[in-house]
DNA sequence: CTAGGGTTAG
């Protein structure tokens, strides 16, 4: 914008032009039209019809206009009406541009300005050399930087300096240490850009050797007593993981201002040390060092790891006294250690407070809403933020992608996976995974595949990611395929991988498979197994109808059985008819949770599985009066971005008429008459005993038909609930694939079901 | 005149 002003305020029509700008938006407009204005009134003006070429001020102006705002494409074009106007272009404007060509990494444009000044400006200076060859470094084309360096003859301290740490930056530091030795025998004397140049580019422990020869080198040039070489070399051992030597250091330099300090803050934060870090900042305060915004950043942190709401709040106070609460490098990290310490009412209000929220302050408000379970605001934030227009990042995006798969709102999430390609936002590894799950949780695991197999070299999350979406898809088979290849790729599997294994086996009866990475878990993967992998083999058991061994499990592991422990087991003992060992198991779970409705549902199926009809109905009636009410159960569909919520015996939607006799005729077709299953579904309603469980206008049923006469005919039909499946209406779906040849997706509160040809993925199990 | 430092994610 300031360089926009600064040209209108040049132009014949300054006030005008000026008043216009500042009424509406379009500045493009004005420059676009201003152009050819000021060309041709150059040409008419040119009263002393001078042959050779002019400065022409005003056109260099706008040619740094142009730049600034990244156009360099109409900077080529002007370039091209400047020749033909016989106008000079300033080096000032070559500076500019080449800028702008290395910051946006357009090595096409930037070798277009550099051929130019090569033609038309024969002997052009050393600093503009300069400036192409940082324009090649910052593009990252070693091969033309060293061509240029090869034919510089002017090579100054800034040439050697860019050449030097371009090559370190891209990894070749041998290649490095030579053209600094080259440096050194033309009798070049390296200064303080050449070392800090260097040495920030080492940044893990492979380069510690490297870094403390030029460390030695600093020594021997007479450098070591300064601050920036000092704090430079401080942070160098920080990175290559060295924190004594740090320290050491860090000791000896008679003179520390804040950035010093800081730097080796963030080594004991890093090492996960934060109270070091912490008696850091104690020991600065006490020296009095003048303190600034970004020592509190550092200091937040290290306070978040420790989870010290006490010292935080200290810490707060103290930036409130400082007058930096408003300051977005001090009140950003205040909303990331609130968040962390899981006051998010605080972390909104210091993010209220920042005057200048920048894209890291909204990112970490978005991550705090998601962190909390708030995944509907974490999107009413991201909806603002989009459409106030500042940058967006890639944290931004990969919290709303978690958000959008809590949610399973998959037009938003498709969408904004398609935007953020279009920004370049997805961020490696971690956007990428939390595409896969996205789409997984969405229904969509072609979709999540394809994101999947698009990652370059997939991490253990990544890996996790895919399985665990198998496995909850009833893919098993492909699962375990997955967790071969992924140890074939030499990714490590973690705990979490592990539970994806287990439960990828649990969902398709694979035992033996089961108790093997159970067994093996610990001596081939270093990973020790946590109630949750105990719970799958239960699980595994349970479902395989191994109720014994389950139960053998449960009494003889190292941990006290939870509730989802009892869940399995009882689950089983319903599925096999165990009555014996079904009411030890739920008058465990009844005892951990008199409150757990599924433990009742589990009971009453139970009894009523085994013919039990008195104590099914004592269950009923237990139910009635503890008043087992807890989360009303609904089924939603998407169509066009719309989402179709429906609960059971639902008759708002407007096209009610259309849906019911759309039931009508699919249960027209059955002989469902009804069955003494309860489902959690029945019981949320909460009018027990007058309900017959008929199960013929349960949510789930209103949204298949709804998805039946709105959905494209070749489309899957994908439908969410918010509780598990009740078994007549798994036998309805299935029904429905088989006389409509449509695929239907259900994810219930466990996983997924695919439904086709009347056939589901979860073997019935579920 | 500057250099040297930080905060957000699967």
């Amino acid at each position: 914008m300031s360089s926009i002003n600064s040209f209108t305020a040049l132009s014949p029509n300054a006030s005008h032009v000026v008043g216009a700008a500042a009424s509406d938006n379009a500045p493009n407009i004005k420059i676009a039209k201003f152009a050819q204005i000021s060309l041709n009134h150059t040409l008419s003006s040119s009263s002393l019809k001078i042959p050779a070429k002019q400065l022409g001020k005003v056109e260099n102006l706008h040619l740094v206009s142009l730049s600034k705002q990244g156009k360099l494409k109409e900077a080529r074009e002007f370039l091209n009406q400047m020749d033909d106007a016989c106008v000079s272009v300033s080096p000032h404007s070559y500076e500019c541009l080449l800028e702008t060509c290395g910051n946006l990494k357009s090595l096409s444009d930037g070798r277009y300005f550099h051929e130019r000044l090569g033609r038309t400006a024969k002997n052009s200076s050393g600093f503009l050399q300069n400036c192409v060859l940082r324009m090649y470094c910052d593009c990252g084309s070693l091969g033309d930087a060293q061509r240029l360096f090869d034919e510089m003859i002017e090579r100054n301290l800034v040439s050697w300096g860019k050449i030097i740490s371009a090559y370190a930056q891209a990894g070749f530091l041998s290649k490095s240490f030579w053209l600094f030795r080259d440096m050194l025998e033309s009798g070049v004397k390296p200064d303080l850009l050449i070392y800090t140049g260097l040495l920030k580019y080492f940044k893990n422990p492979s380069y510690l050797e490297a870094g403390k020869q030029l460390h030695s080198h600093v020594i021997r040039g007479g450098l070591s007593s300064n601050l920036s070489v000092n704090t430079a070399i401080s942070n160098m051992y920080v990175k290559c993981g060295w924190l004594e030597g740090a320290k050491l250091l860090f000791d000896q330099m008679a003179d520390k201002d804040s950035v010093a300090w800081t730097g080796l803050m963030v080594g004991y934060t890093q090492a996960e040390k934060p109270k070091d870090a912490l008696s850091l900042f104690a020991n600065m305060v006490m020296e009095g060092v003048e303190l600034d915004d970004f020592v509190f950043s550092i200091v937040l942190k290290a306070c978040a790891g420790l989870e010290d709401l006490k010292l935080g709040k200290q810490i707060h106070a103290y930036i409130v006294k400082l007058g930096l609460e408003s300051n977005v490098s001090a009140g950003t990290p205040l909303v990331d250690f609130y968040v962390k310490c899981d006051i998010l009412d605080s972390a909104c209000r210091a993010f209220e407070r920042i005057s200048e929220p920048n894209d890291v302050s909204w990112s970490a408000m978005i991550c705090g809403f998601c962190q909390n379970d708030k995944f509907e605001e974490a999107v009413k934030t991201f909806k603002s933020l989009r459409s106030k227009g500042p940058v967006l990042n890639s944290f931004i995006f990969t919290n709303l992608f978690q958000a959008c798969s809590a949610l399973a709102d998959f037009s938003l999430g498709a969408q904004a996976h398609a935007d953020a390609i279009k920004g370049g936002l997805v961020s490696y590894l971690y956007g990428e995974s939390a595409l896969v799950t996205m789409y997984s949780k969405c229904g969509r695991l072609d979709y999540a595949t394809e994101a999947f197999e698009s990652i370059d070299a997939p991490d253990t999350v990544a890996w996790t990611a895919i399985i665990s979406g198998n496995a909850y898809h009833g893919n098993a088979s492909e699962a375990l395929r997955l967790f071969g290849r992924m140890q074939n790729c030499g990714a490590r599997p973690n705990a979490v991988t592990l539970i994806a294994v287990l439960t990828a086996c649990s969902h398709s009866g694979l035992v033996s498979e089961a108790k093997h990475h159970m067994k093996v878990m610990r001596s081939e993967y270093g990973v020790h197994p946590t109630i949750d992998h105990y719970n799958c083999m239960i699980d595994v058991y349970s479902r395989a109808g191994l109720l014994k061994e389950a139960f053998e499990l449960i009494k003889n592991m190292p941990f006290d059985p939870d509730k989802t422990s009892w869940k399995c087991f009882v689950g089983g003992c319903w599925t096999y008819k165990n009555l014996e060992l079904g009411e030890i198991g739920a008058e465990n779970l009844l005892q951990l949770d008199q409150e757990d409705t599924a433990g009742y549902v589990l009971l009453f199926n139970l009894y009523t599985s085994c013919e039990k009809w008195e104590e099914a109905a004592h269950i009923r009636k237990l139910m009635t009066e503890r008043n087992m009410r807890k989360e009303l159960s609904c089924s939603w569909i998407t169509v066009k971005g719309k989402v179709h919520r429906f609960v059971v015996g639902d008759k708002h939607h407007p096209q009610t008429g259309e849906i019911y006799s759309k039931l009508e005729e699919l249960n027209h077709s059955t002989n469902n008459n009804g069955s003494d299953i309860l489902s959690e579904e029945d019981v949320s309603l909460c009018s027990l005993p007058e309900r017959k469980a008929y199960a013929l206008d349960h949510s789930e049923r209103l949204a298949i038909a709804f998805g039946l006469i709105s959905t494209p005919t070749n489309a899957p039909i994908v439908i969410f609930k918010n509780l598990r499946a009740c078994k007549d209406c798994h036998d309805f779906a299935k029904h429905v694939s088989t006389i409509t040849g449509r695929e239907i997706i259900v994810r219930d509160a466990c996983r997924f079901h695919h439904f086709q040809s009347g056939e589901c993925s979860c073997n019935d199990y579920w």
